[in-house]
DNA sequence: ATATGTGCAAATCTTTTGCAAATTC
DNA sequence: GAATTTGCAAAAGATTTGCACATAT
């Protein structure tokens, strides 16, 4: 069960267990708080909702226009700061495979890693209970409030670590 | 034993235990893989060997600077990609506490995590064998060869905690 | 009606690059 | 002497900001 899957609550027809990681609704969440929706937000935070993959702020910029093509970079950049503010995605370097942007994603119901390889630029997602056991220890041992986790690993994938023989 | 002390080999005066992080020398590292040594590569292995503290690539020029006046941000750029890229020294984001410059720091004897402090700015350095479990755990079960791991964790200290209330 | 969000264009900050001169092996 | 590294200056890439106008509650 170590390689995680993630899905969006919509999109799992059943219930999940525990062990099954998913993706509150951020449109809930910003409405919950009580911030002020406006189309540009609900259409900017549809998308990273949804996105399957990691946005960075120019793809998200990129998707929004086909939609809406007033929407702005600099409306990109403050919702993602609006977003991140909150504790709702998360924010990503995935070793800087391709530049120095940043990368961000809809929190998920469990932290989970991202290995990125150095070879084939893929990117896999882990979660285990190992994870979390060290979250807990970190703030008990390092007296300490946790609110954003990263975890980050470069490396080889099986398939590039066989190829390139690169160990 | 869970809040890790880092020390360099040379200021131990002990050989250090299983426990004790030490940081191997870059510039026997460099030498050994057959890197061409210049003055400029040996100032600045040198600071960045010695920092007790997290630094930047301007702060790393500024300090260079005082030595030799004639070193450029260009030259900082390339020792840190040198580095880098033979695995010498960790890239942290710290959680961009003050903004979205990029933190180095020479790789030690055993991975820890960077805990930073919305409140008051401090970084918390943190290794356990909970770590290294984790690490051989993502190694096996995704099968993936790791070679850089990056955990950093953002939220309160104790101090900051209990001033601001929250939790 | 008032507070808040947005577009635009310019600015800022960090990092990279081309090329001629300097340095290392 | 040949290959590599450096300084300089300019460019590139990512993100932020001031301000007048538009929108949400």
């Amino acid at each position: 069960m170590a390689v995680a899957l993630i899905a969006t609550e919509s999109q799992l027809g059943r219930s999940g267990n525990d062990r099954t990681i998913t993706r509150p609704s951020l449109l809930k969440e910003l409405m919950a708080r009580g911030v002020r929706m406006t189309s540009q937000r609900r259409l900017l935070v549809g998308i990273m909702q949804d996105s399957p993959s990691h946005l960075d702020a120019a793809k998200l910029l990129a998707i929004a226009r086909q939609r809406d093509p007033r929407v702005d970079r600099a409306t990109v950049y403050r919702t993602i700061a609006l977003l991140k503010g909150r504790g709702l995605i998360d924010e990503l370097d995935l070793m800087h495979l391709e530049g120095e942007k940043h990368y961000y994603e809809a929190k998920t119901s469990q932290d989970h890693c991202h290995m990125a390889c150095f070879g084939c630029g893929a990117i896999i997602e882990y979660a285990s209970p190992a994870f979390e056991h060290l979250k807990k220890e970190m703030a008990k041992q390092g007296d300490f409030q946790i609110r954003v986790v990263r975890l980050e690993v470069g490396g080889y994938c099986k398939t590039c670590a066989q190829r390139g023989g690169r160990q």
